[in-house]
DNA sequence: AACTTTGTTCAAAAAAACTTGAACAAAATG
DNA sequence: CATTTTGTTCAAGTTTTTTTGAACAAAGTT
């Protein structure tokens, strides 16, 4: 096959329209442009494809697509998918929306939620050096206000595993929870 | 009162560790660092704050407070409190955590979710467009993927509010809806 | 061992997002 | 009606994030 040949790997209508809506739900939860193409263009395509293939059809670096797809495998929405001839690393799509979201939730949210109950109780000990007793207590009030908006969010977690497919995670005490769908 | 006074109007040591909290918080939603602070100093503060303090107590450019304040009254997270002797608008933040979710999700992820159909549909007339009959049997299975999880994401929501608190909202043919906490 | 293939890293460039502050508008006051 | 108070707008400046591409590492080939 020639060599130096100015293909443009031209991408169909609508595939350019699919990898738009996923430019637009990366840029939605905070993943950068690069992230949605790499997986839109492998939601759009039947067989795997190899790293080289992703940089020559969209027209990206190799750095982008490296990084891209170490996002993308670190939140478990592609699978590397073995391709008997070749010695690249070909890449699928995780179709599953409720594998995706759990990747999305623990990578993003977890630590989040996590890190922010230590941060509580820190302003819990930083309260105490308030002068008067009133400020104390208003600020206990709304350190409670934020206690409860935390609680909520991880009770949210496994309902809204459980909607999407199934199991539930990510919660300890579980209260009244098995009533649910 | 003195005019020309550096008094660094300091933020207690709580205060500043509850604004951080809000700051991260308002960045995981993809909302800039000061709409952070605005909301997180009048989540502190017992009384309602005017415009003025909170250039003056989080040193901030009225610019930002104004457009700040802006985005934070389009979500509904501030509440205008009229002052007797001021003529100044007063804020005071929302602090039902269902009202917020729901403000958010009203503002940032329905218009995406509505948009979101007319895309779809329109990839579904370039899909006419494909040559051979085995890609566009491939796209449509695809399209049907798109159009499942867009499904499964509008369900989730009147779910996602019921748990919060009560109400449900954004939902048209609603099925098994009632049974829900 | 030298060479090729495959992919990662990271400093610099480019792009995008955020903040500032001065000019401006609107409304109340004197 | 001139002046002050209150807040908005927006162009320019700053900061942050993203992308690029050349240098590099790792592993397979000949």
């Amino acid at each position: 096959m020639p060599a130096t040949q100015s293909d443009t790997p031209t991408l169909s209508a609508w595939e350019t329209s699919t990898i738009d809506v996923f430019v637009r739900a990366a840029s939605l939860i905070g993943l950068p442009r690069s992230i949605g193409e790499i997986y839109g263009l492998l939601f759009c395509t039947p067989e795997a494809l190899s790293f080289d293939e992703l940089v020559e059809r969209l027209q990206i670096s190799k750095g982008s697509v490296s990084q891209g797809l170490k996002v993308l495998r670190q939140l478990g929405a592609v699978k590397l998918h073995y391709v008997p001839g070749s010695r690249r690393d070909h890449y699928q799509p995780e179709l599953s929306m409720k594998r995706l979201v759990r990747g999305f939730i623990k990578d993003q949210f977890e630590p989040h939620l996590l890190s922010g109950s230590q941060r509580l109780d820190n302003i819990e000990a930083l309260i105490q050096e308030e002068g008067d007793r009133a400020s104390r207590d208003h600020a206990l009030s709304r350190l409670g206000t934020l206690r409860s908006w935390q609680k909520r969010t991880r009770k949210l977690m496994p309902i809204v595993m459980a909607v999407l497919g199934g199991a539930k995670f990510f919660d300890k005490e579980s209260t009244d929870q098995e009533t649910i769908i």
